[in-house]
RNA sequence: GCCGAUGUAGCUCAGUCGAUAGAGCAUUCGAUUCGUAAUCGAAAGGUCAGGGGUUUGAUUCCCCUCAUCGGCUCCA
């Protein structure tokens, strides 16, 4: 028979024969790499057979669907594990995930770290013996009276909910229902390892069960495993938390759970964003505008927010009335629309603030500066009319995406959201905002991820995720499409031929909050923030105290550049100061001693390579300034 | 809110099978004036997260609360 591959070419194979065979027809190599197979588009186990003319890819765990395979046998083999060690759990669900795979359990006693060693060490005696996983499609009773007599009331729940032809993967004595496809045998699974135990509810919703979740990674070389854990590490020096603290840039104190306290290097950070946010745009038309953080009751009944978003919202009283605490700054945008008479010449209008939010999430939900329950926003607010809405939604994009090149963010997945359960506005105003952003997404060309239901209670959005290095994606931008705002808050403009109309409102973020975004910031240069965005840029180091007069004539030159500079001036010894330096991850060192006195030029360490050499001052001046001057937005002053 | 873990000096962590605690770094002071990632010495620093209980006696055992961490859920 004739078997397509995927390069184009074609080869022939005995009848019955099966993606193993093909890949060892091949080369022995992918033989042994191969996980399972690809056959028309269906990723099948690697001994099913195969028929002519179908078109079959090796999968091994080079691809992510590969891994995903590998992954999830992975799964399968430590709930075996689990059932040899506790018969009483009763197994829920095991997919792979993006880093490793998990599987929930019922069981009495959540499992101790004792609890692990075992399941781990029984793993490994499982993976030893190589036991095939083999595949079966028995009848639905069948099934059903197998799970049954087990009191597996989960499976037979999934069970209720196939549609098609259930099938059954079997590793010994132990089965699972499961669609599959998996790796031959429990033996491909070379490096194993439980992450973390977290409580689960049983298909994610707190009013079902809580289940044990047991999460694990697993590779098919020890190798890779070591060099997983490696990075896991890494990633860990990265925290923002971690380096937050170490790098005097903010804290989190008991006196106000998830308020953010920024210090004066902190600050630095935050102002420099901030700046060149402002500034950018100012440049693109926006009109920056400040509005109160408390507003009174009525404001949000009309709103909706008192609605659809009391749950998360503070609330005080103010000579007896109630007032609460935005969440959001529109509100406050609308009141200043309205204060005056519009004009459709005045369209798009853009009204920009950075918004000072709050917002009250779970206590279980905070998470460093990337959850926090005070936050700023690069919040604006666009009024054009409904002809304007696409244009303008592509130049929210386009600026966005310029934005984030700036900080060197290139990797981000776009989302579209749409109708939440809890909505304001009709079903044709939804209708025709979640089509337009649609349209948007299409006509640019851009890749995006559907999200039904996620959007906010008064439209649809348009969300960018920005990936760190811990793999996490964190929502920043965000565009969103509104009908309903300009509605309940009677917004009118004049439009050319003189008729009161409504206007459209686009509500939109860039980096979402500032707090998350340093935090991410923080977390993708591990600390080591470039030049533009260092709070300390250049740190001068005398050799000793003879040299501190030259030194403070040097900082105050770069101090009239510009330039953010502190001179160490302890009696230590040069190389205590260095690693003080480094350790703050202080992106420039000049050091200043005899030679440097005498020759009237600069030793230039850089942070994280060492020694550069000598540089003039005026040098070293304009070198800095080059590397503030890599933002296009200080390009054009 | 739920499940689990954790909470000892500013930071990282020892320790106490129940008799109120220790190191390194950081800090302060003194000495050292030094050439590319840690000079030496001394001092100071803790109601052992908070509250309650058991006990002759609790930082240690038990309970509650708070906070932190990992998840479920939610979200910028």
């Amino acid at each position: 028979m004739k078997i397509n591959l995927p390069g184009g070419n074609v080869k022939e194979l005995p009848e019955g024969a099966n993606a193993f065979d093909l890949a060892k027809s091949i080369s022995p190599k992918l033989a042994q790499a191969a996980l399972a197979a690809k056959v028309n588009g269906t990723a099948v186990d690697l001994y099913r057979p195969l028929s002519d003319n179908d078109s079959v890819e090796i999968l091994t765990f080079d691809s992510p669907e590969g891994v995903s395979i590998f992954r999830h046998s992975s799964s399968h083999i430590l709930a075996q594990a689990v059932q040899e060690l506790y018969p009483d759990a009763k197994i829920a669900i095991g997919p792979a995930i993006e880093n490793g795979f998990y599987y929930d359990f019922d069981v009495e006693k959540p499992f101790t770290p004792e609890d692990i060693q075992a399941i781990e060490a029984r793993v490994k005696k499982i993976i030893s013996e190589k036991i095939p996983f083999v595949r079966s499609e028995p009848s639905t009773e069948e099934i059903q009276q197998y799970f049954s007599s087990k009191g597996e009331i989960y499976k037979l729940e999934l069970l209720n909910a196939i549609k098609g032809l259930p099938s059954v993967y079997t590793q010994g004595t132990w089965k699972d229902l499961c669609r599959g496809p998996h790796v031959p045998d429990t033996g491909y699974v070379k490096a194993f390892k439980v992450l973390s135990v977290a409580g689960a509810y049983w298909r994610g919703d707190e009013k079902n069960k809580m289940l044990q979740r047991i999460y694990g990674i697993s590779f098919p070389k020890v190798s890779m495993l070591e060099e997983y854990i490696h990075l896991l590490e890494e990633a860990q020096k990265r925290d923002h938390r971690k380096l937050g603290r170490e790098l005097d840039l903010f804290s989190f104190h008991t006196e106000g759970t998830g308020f953010p306290f920024w210090h004066p290097k902190g600050m630095l950070v935050y102002n420099t964003i901030a700046d060149f946010s402002r500034k950018a745009h100012l440049a693109a038309g926006y009109m920056e505008v400040k509005t109160p953080i408390i507003l009174n009751e009525e404001l949000w009944h009309k709103s909706g927010h008192w609605d659809k978003y009391k749950e998360n919202m503070y609330f005080t009283t103010i000579d007896e009335q109630t007032h609460a605490v935005k969440p959001m700054n529109c509100p406050g945008h609308l009141l200043i629309y309205k204060n005056t008479a519009h004009s459709y010449r005045e369209f798009p209008m853009r009204f920009f603030e950075f918004g000072l939010v709050h917002r009250h999430e779970k206590s279980s939900t905070l998470h460093g500066l990337f959850r926090v329950r005070q936050f700023t926003q690069d919040d604006a607010h666009i009024f054009c009319t409904p002809e304007q809405i696409e244009p303008q939604i592509t130049e929210v994009m386009n600026f966005i995406m310029n934005m984030y090149k700036v900080f060197g963010f290139e990797d981000y997945k776009i989302e579209l959201s749409t109708r939440p359960e809890k909505y304001i506005g009709s079903l044709e105003m939804w209708d025709k905002a979640e089509k337009a952003l649609q349209s948007v997404l299409e006509q640019q060309k851009i890749d995006y991820q559907l999200n039904p239901g996620d959007g906010a209670f008064y439209g649809p959005k348009i969300d960018f995720h920005i990936k760190d290095v811990l793999k996490r994606s964190w929502q920043c931008g965000t565009i969103q499409l509104d009908f309903s705002m300009p509605e309940r808050f009677d917004l009118e403009y004049t439009d050319i031929d003189g008729q009161k109309k409504r206007p459209v409102m686009i509500h939109r973020a860039m980096f979402g909050s500032m707090e998350r975004f340093i935090g991410i910031l923080i977390e993708h240069f591990g600390g080591a923030l470039p030049v533009w965005l260092s709070p300390v840029q250049v740190k001068i180091l005398p050799i000793s105290d003879r040299f501190i007069e030259f030194a403070s004539r040097v900082e105050l030159q770069l101090k009239e550049a510009g330039i953010r500079v502190e001179t160490d001036i302890r009696a230590e010894k040069i190389g205590y100061k260095i690693r003080e330096a480094e350790v703050n991850k202080v992106p420039c060192m000049v050091i200043i001693g005899e030679k440097e006195l005498e020759s009237g030029s600069l030793s230039i360490r850089q942070h994280g390579k060492g020694d550069i050499g000598l540089l003039s001052l005026d040098n070293l001046i304009s070198r800095l300034s080059d590397e503030t001057r890599k933002n296009p937005v200080f390009n054009n002053n």
